[in-house]
DNA sequence: AATAACAAGATTGTCGACAATTTGTCTATT
DNA sequence: AATAGACAAATTGTCGACAATCTTGTTATT
């Protein structure tokens, strides 16, 4: 489930996990005001804290928050999925370039036996985009850029929002095989050190999922 | 200077926007600690402001903290350098190929009179790159695509941290005209509405500028 | 009736103090 | 001499209280 593992030293920490958590996976709906005190009351502990998680909050985009007014979880909008959309093209194609650049072959050499292994599952009984498969692969290929600040960017504030959307659009939806075809060639491009085809391949698959969040989102309303 | 204007609300803004330009600009050494009771006695706040104001440093990838042990100034490595140019190429990239979409042709008529105002300084007197004309520049572009999660991401962290690098490393250096007809193109491009001929020129565009730093790294070592 | 000024309540911003953790030094043991 | 352990100093993490600001509802004035 957390590919890129993260510890809760402090309580800080702890909180904003728990509140990262509840606000993705719906349970605290977009849109909703977060109260301070509330919070404190909720999770046991001192406003401070709940601040400094709130804070870290708005640093990733989850929520949007106004001086002396207070924070508010973003809503999610057409317009903001499109715009997410975007931006994860862009840094996505880049790690791909990346990873066909600087990925060493014993990474590549597992992404690709990952593929294979989900082979079976998706020809036969048609579960893939199965979020956890999808997931890793594009967590792998990130961390193949070795760029540390894309990698963090990416795993810490953009990957959380998107899954806010896919989650509360209830994103489990067909796009089955296609996806799966679609990794496989990005592999390849990969394996061939072929950055510019994989920048292209990546780009093309993250416009794809789009479309396909963006057609659910637009029957909803 | 400031084209994005951000107006010091609250007394934790003040002091995050003056740690930054003393970060930045290099009053505050890179690789420096940043003691909390320091800071609050300097610039004469509670440790809680300085807290948030750290805290708000770390989101920028300027500043990084370690769990009960603080916060030091990022260090200036050629490598963070390389990544920092690889994710302005992707994002600048895109900015400018949504640009050439959405930005009013207003402000592309406008963008474009800039670059004649600049011709004469340019082929005169070789002041190109005159930080503040190629800051302009490419912030108008970033506000022509119309994504408000790309504008925030590029305004608030991108561009500090890539101005601490340019504003340590002496950059007033050469890339004079060759700069200025880059951006000559970049915008004929977005206004015939070439998206992605845009994109591709922008990031040459940016892919000249990191190498042009990357020398003068490589020579102060 | 509409608007403006005001007051009460609630929420966020700031502060100083205490608790928990880390770091460095000193001592003791092998 | 080197390592391990314990202690002391300093720094960060957390807390509750107070101050400043915003919101809401009421009243007064035109």
């Amino acid at each position: 489930m957390n590919f890129f593992q993260e510890k809760a030293v402090t309580s800080s920490d702890k909180t904003f996990f728990q509140l990262r958590e509840e606000i993705v996976e719906g349970h605290i709906s977009a849109g909703s005001k977060l109260s301070e005190v509330e919070l404190s009351t909720k999770y046991e502990v001192s406003r401070a804290v709940v601040r400094e998680a709130i804070n870290r909050l708005e640093a990733c985009n989850i929520v949007e928050r106004k001086a002396n007014v207070g924070a508010r979880v973003v809503t999610l909008t057409s317009e903001g999925l499109l715009e997410l959309y975007q931006i994860r093209e862009a840094l996505e194609g880049m790690a791909a370039r990346l990873a066909a650049q600087h990925m060493p072959d014993a990474e590549i050499n597992q992404l690709s036996s990952l593929l294979e292994g989900q082979q079976d599952e998706v020809k036969q009984r048609n579960v893939y985009y199965q979020e956890a498969g999808d997931l890793d692969f594009h967590y792998r290929i990130i961390v193949g850029s070795q760029n540390q600040q894309l990698i963090t960017m990416l795993s810490n504030g953009i990957y959380h929002l998107a899954r806010m959307y896919r989650v509360q659009l209830g994103m489990t939806g067909p796009r089955v095989t296609t996806a799966y075809d679609e990794h496989i060639h990005i592999v390849r491009a990969i394996a061939n050190r072929d950055g510019e085809l994989a920048e292209i391949l990546m780009r093309r698959h993250i416009q794809y999922s789009k479309n396909n969040i963006a057609v659910k989102l637009s029957n909803m309303k």
